[in-house]
DNA sequence: TATTTTCGTTAATGGTCATTACACAACCGC
DNA sequence: GCGGTTGTGTAATGACCATTAACGAAAATA
């Protein structure tokens, strides 16, 4: 709850809603990339002018860490597969193919916003994606844990690779059909895998 | 047979080598990609100055591509693991386990010299990298194709969103263990798979 | 209405970037 | 030696970038 829009300050009120400029923000930083998407790109989109977006967010990169967590809340949420009582490898093939889904139903905006931006070096943005895709993958590896699933780490590695790798390949420009048929590939192996381990 | 070193041109000769040039800036591609490597950071690599840099390879990009070719040629010979007589799925699980090892050696240079740069949009240099993806994403599954295996574009394509993902999970920063454990999976997997299949 | 507080706009600041005139230096055939 | 040809170094060019003073405008409280 880091942007609170509900309070009455005194002076002049904001001309323009924080809600809809971080969404704008999410779509340009999903197209282009942080580094390809400018300042002045930025409050064009918005419709504002720079000094009005660094009394709002402060800097470039605060911006898109909201950005961030704005996606990792409303994209792909993990919890709606990890449901404690499910089959485990059944959900972790759902989740793929849902991932596989969402990565290629806009156009533009392709693969995961996170995981794209994971690998920037020392940057802080790229530690902020960095971290929440690790969260997520901790949350993985409990799951199967708590299901107990034998050598739980490796199979969260696993699905971690794929993801990226669907990310990946959904930015290089592969279709939605061709994604789906790439989850439903390590989806059987997932379950292939467990039926050889009892 | 871009690059000739053997003639003897009339003016003054060249005052540092192409070959090394061409592999200093491919190492440092590789570490940084494409956008964080600055022509004075090429230059001052190999040792000469911008001027000595445009006069020999053109552009940037022009550069870069020369790079990308030094790598294919170099790294990874997909023909070391496609020969037509082996047991195609083991011969996959090869390809991928070599790949786990290739992306992980350096500690600088994660990762895969064309897959991550095959995803800038329509910069042309982003688009050479595509292009070397595709083939090589082409000969496996000629190779499937030759060996009578159902569904070759299939499983080439999911061979390819594996090495997506290894090499998006070694530049993340995975170490070898761990990412040759995914290998092992996944290769276990394309096992699994054709014995489902018989 | 007067005061306060915050907003929005214009226009700059300092930085980095890829690329290139220009002048000089080194090699070829003669 | 000499003219033609080509590489190299110094120093600039123009473009874009993130960020910020300075100032006028708008709304809320009193």
């Amino acid at each position: 709850m880091t942007i609170n829009e509900n309070k009455r300050p005194r002076g002049r009120p904001r001309g323009f809603a924080l809600g809809a400029a971080v969404e704008a923000g999410q779509h340009l930083f999903h197209e282009h990339g942080y580094e390809n998407v400018s300042v002045a790109a930025l409050t064009e989109a918005i419709g504002i002018t720079p000094p009005s977006f660094y009394a709002a967010f402060g800097s470039k990169a605060a911006f898109f860490k909201e950005t961030l967590r704005l996606y990792s809340a409303t994209v792909v949420p993990l919890d709606r597969f990890l449901t404690p009582g499910a089959a485990p490898m059944a959900a972790l093939g759902d989740m793929l193919r849902a991932a596989a889904h969402a990565y290629t139903t806009s156009p533009q905006r392709r693969g995961c916003l996170i995981l794209e931006h994971a690998k920037a070096g020392t940057t802080d943005w790229g530690i902020a994606a960095k971290q929440i895709a690790g969260e997520n993958r901790s949350r993985v590896a409990q799951f199967l844990d708590d299901a107990e699933i034998k050598a739980s780490g490796r199979v969260a590695d696993y699905v971690a690779t794929t993801m990226l790798g669907l990310s990946a390949a959904a930015r290089e420009g592969w279709d939605q059909p061709r994604l789906l048929a790439v989850a439903d590939t390590a989806a059987e192996a997932l379950l292939c895998r467990s039926a050889l381990e009892e």
